[in-house]
RNA sequence: GGGGGAAUUCCCGAGUGGCCAAAGGGGGCAGACUGUAAAUCUGUUGUCAGUGACUUCGGUGGUUCGAAUCCACCUUCCCCCA
């Protein structure tokens, strides 16, 4: 089977610009292909890790990747699939999150001589000259059609500035630069990139009357048609000090019955094969399916030993064991007792089960409160220095949430 | 440049001087039911404190015994005209 069916079967691709050229180049190891990365925030998120997949993939197969940080695109903002505009962020920020950025990736690609190629946009954007640009690049641009453009189109309502839309541009001068100087000669990028791709195809038509091509990633939606990767209090990183590997791990053991299948197929380098038998799965067995889209991802993030830790960490919580040695864990010092004693309304809010007391006090008051398996039904509920020293004593909120407390 | 409108708690959206911590919906959280799923039902949803106190309605000042509500200025956004 040829990379380019693979991505087709596994549910990879949504749009590309010249199916059959796309495949000659990838699957004969011929496309030198970039991907952008704007630095948003400091830790990559689940989307990102799509990106970088789709790059090993292609990686294996003989193409050359150019992982493209957008420390220049990163000053404008992209404006795709927004309601209103981003918040601006300070160069500072920016070059953390590039920092950021390049250490993570360098976990999944390898780069180097004859590798993949890491590039920063700020490198050539930053010292574009405003009416040398506008002459050169901008009179390629048609107003009208970007106007016409997805992402364009549903900011009309809402406001758009002139810098957001100058976004576009960025991108695409961005692709006519690396096809110029690194050959690259072909785009990857979410689906809600298409048009800003288009553009750089686009422009080095015009410019340089050659051919580029643009494939879009699908978006990865949860059956209810949302994006997932995202949980109410935000995105799940990858960065294991901002979204922990227990987290990351339960994130995917939850996933509804209607997307464990997609995910595995979109997010695991699993044999395509072992997916269509598991595909056969249903009602409770697809919990077996979870476990395995959990564990293989948490292997590929955050490396064999985390995976197996959380794995059996969470076996042992919801399978009713006792041994829970990896538990997330939450230290206290003697600074935290008053009188030799914690209440449990403070302990909860402490190890962060909780964030205020006043839900800590919702929460008991409910049932939903467990300590040291033994469910709690008054706020004066104390726990002495005795009780939490040596193996400390397992809090438990909902039914899915747990943190030992030890008192060091 | 001229004219008109808007900004409310996580989001949408009521509220136009005290009865407003602020209707309703969404979302979140907890409980029941389950398979650590979905759907459904129930409760809950500013902070701290066990009757209460404190902070909140874009910002800053002001009027008033009392303001989310009135006035002034500022900021941002939308619409119409140029």
């Amino acid at each position: 089977m040829t990379v380019y069916d693979e991505l087709v079967a596994r549910g990879l691709i949504a749009q590309v610009t010249d199916e059959e050229q796309i495949k000659e180049l990838v699957n004969n190891g011929k496309a030198t292909f970039y991907i952008g990365f704007d630095p948003t925030a400091d830790s990559l998120h689940v989307g990102h890790f799509m990106a970088l997949c789709l790059m090993k993939r292609l990686q294996m197969a003989g193409n050359r990747p150019i992982a493209l940080i957008g420390g220049g695109t990163g000053m404008v903002g992209d404006p795709s699939g927004r309601s209103d505009m981003r918040q601006m962020l300070t160069p500072e920020t920016i070059q953390h999150n590039c920092d950021c950025f390049k250490k993570q990736m360098e976990r999944f690609i390898e780069f180097g001589e004859g590798k993949a190629l890491m590039v920063n946009n700020a490198d050539w954007l930053m010292k574009l000259n405003y009416v040398e640009l506008l002459r050169e690049v901008g009179a390629c641009f048609s107003v009208n059609n970007m106007l016409r453009a997805e992402c364009y189109k549903q900011r009309m309502e809402k406001g758009l500035s002139f810098l957001e839309f100058n976004y576009m541009i960025m991108q695409s001068y961005d692709f006519y630069y690396l096809f110029q100087h690194y050959g690259c000669n072909m785009q990857f990028g979410g689906n809600d990139q298409w048009s800003n791709m288009l553009g750089g195809t686009e422009l080095i038509r015009r410019k340089l009357g050659k051919d580029a091509h643009a494939m879009t990633i699908t978006l990865l939606l949860n059956s209810e048609g949302k994006k997932m990767g995202k949980t109410s209090s935000g995105a799940v990183w990858l960065d294991p000090e901002k979204t922990s590997p227990y987290d990351f791990y339960q994130y995917w053991r939850n996933v509804g019955d209607a997307d464990v299948l997609k995910c595995i197929r979109m997010l695991t380098f699993l044999p395509l094969e072992e997916i269509d038998e598991m595909d056969k799965w249903e009602g409770s067995q697809l919990n077996t399916a979870k476990e395995i889209l959990a564990y293989e991802l948490t292997k590929l993030v955050h490396g064999e030993a985390e995976a197996e830790k959380a794995r059996e960490s969470a076996r042992a919580l919801f399978g009713g064991g006792a041994d829970s040695a990896d538990m997330p864990t939450t230290e206290l010092t003697e600074a935290d007792l008053t009188d030799g004693a914690v209440d449990i309304l403070t302990l909860l809010v402490k190890t962060g089960l909780c964030p205020s007391k006043g839900e800590a006090r919702r929460n008991v008051q409910q049932g939903g409160v467990e300590a040291a398996g033994e469910k709690v039904t008054e706020f004066g509920k104390t726990f002495t220095a005795q009780e939490l020293t040596g193996d400390g004593i397992v809090i438990r909120r909902g039914k899915k949430k747990y943190q030992r407390v030890v008192l060091k």
